[in-house]
DNA sequence: GCGATTTGTGAATTAGTTTACATCTTAATC
DNA sequence: GATTAAGATGTAAACTAATTCACAAATCGC
């Protein structure tokens, strides 16, 4: 016991007139407080079997009502694990961006850890920023979000060695981890509800943005009229942005054909929320008039006028699998990770049997 | 990955001898790769005017090349300061949240600070958890949105000694910092507009979970009324709980009234989501049989059916603005602040002239 | 050779974890 | 009652990766 015998926590008094913010209590505060060593408070709050129960008991007791909470900054400079997390995503301000992440949140929180959210705005030099920033902060793994550029993460992967998560998000033949939706079959199973319709002139709603995604997505759509002998119609498909917006705008396409679909399979919920706006404004009726069909099933699927049938993504389970991947690799399993989960078609009210005549 | 060819160069190399997984480089990898000492490059990295800038530039390409990123975690040791701040949200799925949570980022951001986000699931024991690990890792900051425990974190507050900021949550009376949004008023301007189109019983929607959002909202209602002379119906006041599942249930109360009315104010637009789906499967109309105003403006609001009239937040500014007041808090200013922004209705197609007759 | 600029040396500091080792206290055993 | 071992605790230090300071030394221009 070297220092200060004075007995008070040096600067914790707040009105004290110094203008140096007060300290939080330290370890060795806390070995003053309790008269005993440093190393028996460390051994005290870690359950180890060195200290007397009772000891240790006490030494909680103490630290507890001094307010003590051992640094994890200075932990995890020793342990070299900050027991944080990096998660980036384009904005969270999307639905099925807050749903993963509050997958992945609840599955870290559990195992104490906490994580950093930050956005990239689809903006590559931002991304790379982000994976910066996680970086110096010495997060010990990384999980990315519905990226269009994946590519990017090799080259500071190798830098960063810290394990990275993929979510809707598989860069083509790069060696990463990655959580994924069966894109194909759930919108093949849109198409095929739409062909047991009776439609036959189908369009496909993408997402100029989603690259991998659309792609997996447009091919089920095109497997589906395949098996049931529709041929292609490249008019059918017009993109738009993953957003109402680019739907809408979209949509306004396929109607101004000479000869419009009777149904629509959208890229997301989100582009299908713009479709059903822009069939509105045309005078035109959802499903009467023509059938569509989202992607995800956000919240607001079974409240749209008429409730939409979609393709349901389990999105906070989608975040827990990642988290839960991104553990396993972080305990050391270097095991290739490609989870593929499920879609399923939801069939609400926003399709029907196509008009005849 | 740290370059094995430090061996060649005389002297000893920390990795050298041993077998550990591979580290990231530190300081003194550095110094040894630029032949210069480790304060050098500490100081070439932060632009100290004490280095020759040529050597400072070679340093940082150095540093730059072996991919090396100074650990915010030991810098945070010696600093005191973490540049990180946490936030807490009830729940991170929510277009609400997600939205401040967007605008908090982009502050943080630019600052060069990094955002925790946890979730307290409503729950004061999560909540109080969420709260001391934050404090575990010496976030810089709080940042808590729409939480109903308001009261909770006076003692913790006291505890952690970093300033905490609510988002639309002031507890009444006690001494934090806030940013809210002009509830009353909001609410007041949606009232009138339905006077003004001639509605004369019109129902309150509230949020059991709300609090004084909700208090304050109702108030702006009753005010409206009041002003307008019509005489307060407690039975046209029923509580949901914010989500769309609650506006239907109370929407039904609503309906099943002797009397209905002919118009709803909604505590927000979650709720309205709700309220104009049990309109419809009563078989009644939006606008035509019952008008509709929401609360907060959210993406989904111009995408109903029919479009929705609500009072818009500016959340990404209100978001933006706590992240500010944080900053101004943190850099040592200890002025209460209690912001206020104003709230704007927008008319839409969900409210329309009361049908006479 | 003088003074200014630049760089190095060595150390303290931050708040923990952890280890090796030394005491000291009990309790059991002979 | 002494011996001995086990258990509990203290002491001192190393370690983590940076910042920062005091001071010394080297280099450079003039």
């Amino acid at each position: 016991m070297l220092d200060e015998e004075a007995g008070k926590v040096p600067g914790v008094s707040p009105l004290g007139g110094s203008r140096r913010a007060a300290r939080q209590p330290s370890i060795k505060d806390i070995a003053r407080l309790a008269h005993v060593s440093h190393p028996t408070v460390s051994r005290a709050l870690q359950n180890s079997p060195l200290v007397n129960s009772r000891t240790a008991e006490r030494i909680r007791k103490i630290a507890e009502q001094a307010g003590y909470h051992a640094s994890a900054v200075a932990r995890g400079l020793v342990t070299r694990h900050s027991r944080t997390i990096g998660l980036v995503v384009t904005t969270a301000a999307d639905p099925f961006t807050s749903e993963v992440f509050s997958g992945i949140e609840q599955a870290a929180h559990d195992r104490g850890y906490c994580v950093f959210l930050a956005e990239s705005n689809a903006d590559p030099e931002s991304e790379r920023k982000v994976v910066q920033t996680f970086a110096e902060r010495r997060v010990d793994g990384i999980i990315v979000t519905s990226s269009r550029v994946g590519a990017l993460y090799l080259p500071l992967l190798s830098e960063m060695m810290v394990p990275i998560v993929l979510v809707n998000n598989q860069h083509p033949g790069a060696f990463v981890h990655s959580v994924m939706i069966r894109n194909q079959e759930g919108s093949r199973a849109a198409a095929n509800h739409l062909i047991e319709l009776g439609h036959r002139r189908i369009a496909y709603l993408g997402d100029q943005t989603g690259y991998q995604s659309d792609a997996e997505r447009c091919a089920g759509y095109r497997e589906a009229q395949d098996a049931a002998g529709i041929v292609f119609t490249p008019e059918l498909v017009v993109l738009g942005d993953g957003k109402p917006e680019g739907g809408q705008r979209a949509m306004d396409q396929l109607l101004a054909l000479p000869c419009p679909p009777t149904a629509v399979c959208c890229y997301n919920d989100m582009t299908a929320l713009g479709a059903m706006l822009s069939i509105r404004l045309h005078g035109l009726r959802v499903p009467e008039d023509i059938s569509v069909v989202g992607f995800d099933d956000l919240f607001f699927a079974s409240y749209t006028q008429p409730p939409l049938t979609t393709v349901r993504q389990p999105m906070r389970r989608m975040g827990q699998l990642a988290m839960e991947s991104l553990f396993r690799l972080m305990s050391g399993d270097a095991s290739e990770i490609r989870i593929k989960v499920e879609a399923e078609l939801i069939v609400r009210e926003s399709t029907a049997r196509v008009r005849t005549g």
